[in-house]
DNA sequence: CCTTTATTATAACATAGTTAATTAAGTTAA
DNA sequence: TTAACTTAATTAACTATGTTATAATAAAGG
C-alpha cells in the first residue's frame, strides 16, 4: 500500500481526470467535475497543468446547455509516441504509434535459426531503431518501449526465462533496450500484452475484469483485473494451456495428459482430424481444417465443434476459479469463430454452474493481426494514463 | 478508484499505522515511522487519535536503544468485539470474539429440517441473543456480526441466493439482522469466510495472495488477494469443486462429468472405496476409509492417495490460473492429512509448468473446526484494520 | 434588454503532511 | 559525576492541496 501524501493525493485525482478525458472526451471541466465528484477548482487546476504537459489540449466550444458554452477537452493523441514489438517465435515485429494506437510506422523481421541470445537482442534493436528513423517523431515525444515476448517472462527484471519456441533462455530484454535507448522499457508474456491491449482498445468500455484467451501455436491467456494485469506470485497467472480436463487424454508436450492446448491448438485440430477422419492426409493442417468445413464438410465441421466444446470446457474452469465480466478469444484459431465459437458458447451455458454466471460474455477479438502490438504499447499506455 | 481527498490521505495512513501495530506489536512510534516511511509527527498525531479511539493502548517502556526508552505501543484487544456465525447445512454456531479472535462466549444449535426462511432466520437471531445475554460485553463495544453462509451467497446485498443442504432461497441475512441488532453486518460464502479466517488468524504472514480450499461435503474455496477476497464478477470465483478434470469421469451432481468434487469429498471417497474394494461394506464412510487407512490397510491408502493426486491435479489447475502464494487445505478431509497430503504435494510438484511455480507451498489449515467461524469474524475485522 | 443559468476562474479557508527545532530521557566514557 | 552523545516524542512554522464561496463571463429565453 501507498502511504498517503499530498503528492499522491494529487496524482490520484490526476489520473481520475485524465482517463475521464481519455474515455469521455469531448468533455467540458464542468461535466469532469459532476461525473467525477471532484469540485470544479480542482477540476481547473489539475486540467491547467495536463493542458502544460501538452497531453490535453482545448478544442472548439461545445453545444450550450442554457449558459455558457463549455470548452470542451480532448487527449492530444500525438502529445507523445510510444513503441510496441511483439518477439514471437518467427519474427520481431515493431510499432511507433500515437496515444490513440494510430499506427505511424511500422516493421517486421524475420527470424533465422539457430540464434544467439545476443543476435536476437540485436534484430530488436535495428527493428526499433528503424521505426525511429523512419518516422518524424522527435526522441523526446517517445515516452518508451513495450514488449511483448512470447515465453515465460519475468516481469519486473524484464528477462525473458524460457523461449522455447527460439531456443533461448534467460535474455537480458528491458536492461539491453534500456541501455541501448535510454526509454522506459516493459516487458510481458505475449498473451498477457494482447489481454492488456484488447481491455484498452478493444472496445469493451469499463470492465471489472476480463480474460483474454490467445489460441494460436499455444493456448495463453491474460487476466485483466480493473484495468491492470494480473500476474500471480510468480508470474504465471492464466496459464491456460496447461489445464487438465481430460486426465486420461493424450499426451501434451509438457508431459501431463488432456491439457487444453491437447484439444485447441491449430495443432491439435489438425491432428485429430487426422486421426479420426478417414482420407484426411498426413500433411494436414488446422487452416486445411477450417477450409474443408467452410466447404461444408461435416466431418471437418465436427472436429471444430468439438475442438469448441472442449474449450468451452476450459473456459468453465476459469469461470468458475477468476469469474470475469468478459471473455475475449484471439489468435488463429479464432479464424473457424463461425464453427467453435457457438460450441464453445453453448457448453459454457451448459455447464456452468449459476444462472449469474451464464451471463459472462464470450467474444472474439476485433483487433486482428496488430492486437498483440497494440499490447505492448499498452504497457506503457497505462502507464501514463492509470499510474496508481 | 476512490478520488484523493484529505480523508482519504489520513484515512489511508491510519490504516497503515494501525495494521502496522497489528502485525508488529509491540512496537514505537518511532519504529513505526522508520518502517512506514510516514514522518514521526503524522505517526504521533494519528496515533493519539487512535488512543482516544481506544484501540491502541500504551504499554510499558521498551528497552533503550542508546537514547530515550522508546513508549511501546499494543492494540488493545479488548476495545472492541465481533460476533461470527457459521450457517452450516446441519447447524448454527455462533462465538463472540474480542479483536484477537479470542473467543468470549459460544453457542451451537441444531437445525431441524425442513425449515423455512423465517425458522431460519430466528434460529440465527436467537445464537446471536444467546451469546450477547451470556457474556458481560456491552453491546457499545460490539463492531458487528459476521456470517459464513454455505451455498451461494451474494455478498453486496447479504442475501443467501441458494442454500443447497437447507432446501432455502433468497434469504435475506444481512437485512433481517441488521434490523434486529443494528450493527453492522456482512455475510460472505462460508469457504470463502474461511479463506479470510485463514488469512488473518492463521500465522501466514503477510502473503501478497492465498487460496484457502475447503475439503467437507463439496469443495469450496476463497481466494486473498492482497489481504482481501477475491470475488470475481459473478461471486463465483473460487468454486473449485466443479472444477472439471475428467470429462469422461463419473457424473456429479452438477450434472457435469469429471468434477473435483467426485474425487475429493469424503462421500466421493467412500464411493470410490465401496466400489473398488472387495469386501467394503454398504455403510462405508469416509471417515472409516481413513481409519482403515490409519490401520495400515494398502487398499485404503491407496484410495487415499488416488484422492489426494486427483486434488494435485486440481490444485495445479489453480495454481496455473490464480498462482497464488500459498494453498491451505481445510475441512473435514484433512483429517486423513498423513496419506493425501503427501500425495497432492507429488503431484503438483510433476505436473506444475515453472520451476518457481513449484515453489508455491501447500500446506494443512491449523485453525481447525473454528476456522469458518474465525473467517466469518475476520469479515469484520477488516473493515476495522484494512478498510481502503 | 434583463433575468436566468451554465461555465470557468479566483480568493479565502481548511486539512493534513513536512521540516526543523525542542524537549525528554536515556547511555557512554572521561 | 558530569559532559557529550543517542534516541524518542512533541511542538511550531510551513507548505501543498482540496473546499467553499463568490465573482466574472457568456449564452439562452422571455
Amino acid at each position: 500500500m501507498q502511504r498517503g501524501t499530498f503528492q499522491q493525493m494529487k496524482s490520484v485525482n490526476k489520473s481520475i481526470i485524465l482517463n475521464k478525458i481519455r474515455t469521455s472526451e469531448p468533455i467540458s471541466r464542468a461535466q469532469i467535475a459532476k461525473e467525477t465528484t471532484l469540485t470544479p477548482p480542482t477540476v481547473s487546476s489539475i486540467v491547467k497543468e495536463l493542458i502544460v504537459q501538452g497531453i490535453v489540449r482545448e478544442s472548439e466550444l461545445g453545444a450550450s446547455q442554457g449558459g455558457r458554452k463549455p470548452t470542451m477537452l480532448l487527449i492530444d493523441q500525438t502529445a507523445f509516441y510510444v513503441i510496441g514489438v511483439d518477439a514471437g517465435p518467427e519474427s520481431v515485429a515493431c510499432i511507433l504509434t500515437d496515444l490513440s494506437g494510430e499506427v505511424i510506422e511500422r516493421t517486421a523481421s524475420k527470424i533465422n535459426k539457430p540464434i544467439t541470445n545476443e543476435q536476437f537482442i540485436a534484430i530488436m534493436k535495428e527493428s526499433i531503431h528503424q521505426v525511429m528513423r523512419s518516422s518524424s517523431v522527435s526522441k523526446d515525444k517517445l515516452i518508451g518501449i513495450g514488449v511483448a515476448m512470447h515465453g515465460v517472462v519475468e516481469v519486473e527484471a524484464g528477462i525473458s526465462l524460457i523461449a522455447p519456441n527460439l531456443g533461448l533462455t534467460n535474455i537480458p530484454i528491458k536492461m539491453e533496450l534500456e541501455a541501448e535507448f535510454n526509454l522506459i522499457v516493459q516487458v510481458e508474456n505475449d498473451a498477457r500484452a494482447m489481454a492488456l491491449g484488447e481491455s484498452w482498445f478493444g472496445g469493451h468500455g469499463e470492465l471489472e475484469s476480463m480474460v483474454a484467451v490467445n489460441l494460436g501455436r499455444g493456448v495463453g491467456a491474460g487476466v485483466v483485473i480493473k484495468g491492470k494485469l494480473y500476474h500471480g506470485s510468480q508470474d504465471i497467472a492464466g496459464e491456460l494451456g496447461h489445464m487438465t480436463i481430460d486426465i486420461h487424454g493424450d499426451v501434451c508436450e509438457c508431459g501431463n495428459r488432456g491439457c487444453l492446448q491437447t484439444f485447441a491448438t491449430g495443432k491439435a485440430i489438425a491432428g485429430r482430424a487426422r486421426k479420426e477422419i478417414n482420407g484426411a492426409t498426413e500433411m494436414l493442417t488446422g487452416k486445411d481444417v477450417f477450409q474443408h468445413a467452410l466447404a461444408g464438410d461435416e466431418a471437418y465441421i465436427k472436429i471444430l465443434q468439438e475442438t469448441g466444446e472442449m474449450l468451452g470446457v476450459g473456459l468453465t474452469n476459469l469461470i468458475h476459479l477468476i469469474n470475469p465480466e468478459k471473455i475475449v478469444l484471439g489468435g488463429g484459431v479464432t479464424k473457424s469463430k463461425k464453427f467453435i465459437l457457438p460450441a464453445v458458447k453453448q457448453t459454457i451455458d451448459q455447464r456452468v454452474l449459476t444462472p449469474v454466471a451464464k451471463r459472462t460474455e464470450v467474444a472474439i477479438t476485433n483487433l486482428g493481426d496488430d492486437a498483440t502490438l497494440l499490447g505492448a504499447v499498452s504497457l506503457l499506455l497505462v502507464d501514463l494514463f492509470d499510474p496508481l
